[in-house]
DNA sequence: TGTTAGCACTCAACAACAGAGAGTGCTAAC
DNA sequence: GTTAGCACTCTCTGTTGTTGAGTGCTAACA
């Protein structure tokens, strides 16, 4: 016995009610609400087959049945292999960015709220991270009498500062020499080089020796944190309103994971050359987000440069919308931050 | 019929049994596990006149009696007053600050971690905020052809930075220029000073009024936000743990006031000189918050820099081991961040 | 051979109910 | 003023039916 066309009608009728109401579906739900012309009698021969196959999961005997995880994936493949991504989701996101957003950390944050708004699950979006970054410039900044603030910028954007010390008591023009020449030296290379090239550069006067070496503690940091992307959360506490959590015990679990966000960043940033990324329970690798979905995309900066967003939420998680909601809020993160960085 | 000391010491007792065990505390338990030498049926008229007092509560008739906010926020008074915080948290809270963390944020969050995991409660950390900020440098640092960054030193720590566009096509040596004018004119004053002079600074070179207008609209921006605060929360899902929020409807009204940041900062803001603030339930002002003690503590950086920490946990908080974490976790900060700053 | 009506069976969910236990208020005695 | 005793209240827990949704199987039908 195999899969044919009509038990892949009924498997979907049966999905979309099940994501639609959470309630086990009947063999008699089926023959009404969806019109296929068969009697419910057929209908349980056939979700007996299902079953047979691993389609299908029952909670007990007197109950109806449950779609496994592998019919949301036969469900999921076939969402995307059809293309079935709405553009009406476009303008809906759209309007939700009116007002122009300057700094990075806001625009993630704002675009967390916007899609667990606009989703009901809970969002996550991770600021933009490149592969490798090449270095702009770089730049020491007086702050007080003997530390300075040291900014890199690369292309990929703002790399995050540091304030070092600076032992000798350094005039502002003499920093600023400093910040040329490294600049000079470093432009176009990335960091990893970058640190190289300082090391190398031992020597010249000793009062800068350990100037340097702080410098190039904290390119070597930068880049072994690949810039650490930021991750924003949105609408957390929405799984509540999904009766699979009503048990707090559930609960609490989702919830500490979401505190942890480095297992969040790791699964956010695997994704191979794909546009989306639909994980479906167990696929996730995490034990506690057994019955979870995550649903990720991806949106670009420039070459190197891209960041995830994604969304969370039960297994019986709305698909389709979710696809086309983060297609849109893809595209309109790749146009603002482009837009914010050239 | 006035409080005496007898009554105060039952109803300290009845605070303690409840803290612990979350189960109305009956007459009997008074008598038996705290050797207060009176009978139960003593305490029983003890008890129903803490209640005529407005202390003790009854959930229904055959239950025991449960403390009032009017009853903690005498407790609470009673421990402010007497000073009962104990040093012996400050060795554990600097335990977990082994390591150098470099950047404020990561700081603000390490120390969210950190409080929420030596008492188990939500915590609440709000970066460090001036009431005026006096700029110590400021300096355009070269991105692309014709944008740069932003950056804004204070001596309140970094300012938030951003890239604006300088209209012609500047030299990096331009731009230092630019910035070493700009720091001159304006090291030392506020932020509103600073706008008004870079305003009044109009003429000069055409070709830089652009970049100055630009300039003059973040100074104004960050000057606004004073200098917007981060805040950083820490074990969210704790909340889950406590018997009281076994009620999922409770629970996501509470995670829904911790995602709405605005409310929280503008609580966290709003202490007086006092170094401690404890808000009993409904003296949080949040309906939602109702069930809820709010405890903060300030830790200070310089002469006009401050930050709040907090700790949100249901009404029967352990107020005395809370207070003293967050007296640790204080010292800690101010200590660990002044040492950064200078 | 596929479809369907009919029927017995299963099992969760719900309501009703009784009994236990914790706690109270009151009274009377110390 | 304190305490022992007692009647009373009310939640909580476990039990027991009862209901209803849903299944699987069989036999009849097209």
């Amino acid at each position: 016995m195999a899969m044919d066309a009509r038990k892949f009608r009924i498997l979907q009728a049966i999905i979309d009610d099940y994501i639609l109401t959470a309630i086990p579906v009947g063999s008699r739900t089926i023959s009404k609400k969806y019109e296929t012309g068969l009697s419910s009698a057929t209908i349980r021969n056939e979700m007996s087959d299902l079953e047979d196959l691993g389609y299908l999961d029952q909670p007990h005997v007197s109950a109806g049945r449950v779609p496994s995880a592998k019919a949301y994936r036969l469900y999921v493949d076939q969402l995307i292999n059809h293309g079935v991504i709405q553009a009406t989701d476009t303008q809906g996101v759209r309007n939700y960015f009116d007002h122009r957003a300057r700094q990075m950390e806001d625009v993630i944050n704002h675009a967390a709220q916007v899609l667990s708004g606009l989703t009901h699950y809970t969002s996550l979006v991770m600021s933009p991270k490149g592969v490798e970054h090449r270095i702009r410039n770089l730049q020491l900044v007086p702050v007080s009498a003997n530390s300075a603030l040291l900014v890199v910028v690369t292309d990929g954007g703002i790399m995050r500062d540091t304030v070092i010390n600076v032992g000798a008591d350094l005039e502002p023009d003499a920093l600023y020499a400093i910040s040329r020449m490294l600049t000079e030296r470093l432009n176009g290379h990335t960091l990893a080089q970058a640190q190289a090239l300082i090391g190398g550069a031992k020597g010249g006067h000793p009062q800068n020796q350990a100037l340097l070496s702080s410098v190039m503690d904290f390119v070597g940091e930068v880049d072994a944190q690949g810039g650490k992307s930021k991750l924003a959360l949105g609408g957390q506490s929405n799984i509540l309103n999904f009766p699979e959590y009503n048990d707090v015990e559930k609960a609490k679990n989702f919830l500490s994971v979401l505190e942890t966000k480095d297992q969040l960043l790791k699964l956010l940033e695997d994704h191979g050359e794909m546009a989306f990324t639909v994980r479906i329970g167990p696929e996730t690798g995490i034990p506690e987000l057994a019955d979870c979905s995550l649903v990720t995309a991806t949106y670009t900066i420039g070459e190197h440069t891209q960041g995830t967003i994604g969304v969370i939420g039960p297994t019986r998680m709305q698909y389709s919308r979710v696809l086309s909601v983060l297609y849109a809020m893809g595209q309109q993160l790749t146009d603002l931050l482009r837009q914010d960085k050239e």
